[in-house]
DNA sequence: TTTATATTTATCGTACACGATATAATCGCA
DNA sequence: TGCGATTATATCGTGTACGATAAATATAAA
């Protein structure tokens, strides 16, 4: 590979990918606003709407956030009583975050945003099978990238 | 498509490409740091390397960036005097943004981070073939998203 | 048991990202 | 020619990201 296609492979992949998630963001965030809730609040609570009580630490392994971003994140939450951050009694040194029930609520006003998103990037030529093949090279790229 | 399959479908998708966005950019800030950028202020320099004198709206729409997070950025990339701005004489609303000699400079010590990036991404098990694709229907994506 | 080490959050500073808004210059049209 | 609408940047406030570091607790080794 030369070096002129490598510049164009890591600038034609990665620097799409930073731009997209840009746009992902940009197009959630019109649904979001209604439930005054940021993108990254909103993925907090897809994962407790899915398994409620859990610590930072666990939070942060599933978004790969560390406590430097999550803690001030999950401050603001709590200030909106969207949930709760407790000591943990088995170790003191983890936090755990539970829904409130605002925060349990909120997901009954949540569910169709999935389906207003699809809808968003409805029409559009690309086709289940290239999304779900593209949903696989992504998981790849994450799987080195995290490394 | 069920609402299940729905909130599969944008959470799998949308989820990991802006995960994927973030470690990207992790996997660049050691080499970025080294020439003491960030990744945005490399994206700046990769535009006016391949065509220097761009106004703030041409970088604009290239970057997918708006005023509002320009403007600052540029600035400190004035201070650091890697590039300069001025005000263009046709139309004095424009500011054209053009590389110094230290921006100009800075060129030879970063035709060797896609190589590094390349490495990085190395071993894996995604084949060129794949990414080809996987650009492709991010690309589509971007045209939708940005619509 | 001490003491060194590792783990879990939190804090701080800097740099984006972006909605809302302001300001100045240019354009279009009556 | 004017003057309202549009365009190009800039400013401001809030909310992430993240490196570096601190503080508290838990674990392990001597």
């Amino acid at each position: 590979m030369t070096d002129g296609e490598k510049l164009l492979l890591s600038n034609q992949v990665c620097f799409p990918v930073v731009v997209a998630s840009r746009l992902i963001t940009r197009v959630y965030s019109p649904f979001l606003e209604e439930l005054d809730l940021t993108y990254p609040q909103y993925l907090v609570l897809l994962a407790l709407w899915e398994t409620d009580r859990q610590t930072v630490g666990e939070l942060s392994r599933k978004l790969f956030l560390d406590s430097n971003t999550l803690t001030p994140l999950l401050k603001r939450m709590e200030e909106k009583e969207l949930v709760y951050r407790n000591r943990s009694k088995q170790d003191e040194r983890s936090v755990v975050i539970s829904l409130s029930e605002t925060g349990i609520g909120l997901k009954e006003k949540a569910v169709c945003i999935p389906d207003q998103i699809i809808r968003s990037l409805e029409g559009s030529s690309v086709s289940t099978e290239e999304i779900l093949k593209f949903r696989e090279t992504l998981g790849k790229l994450i799987a080195i990238l995290d490394k």
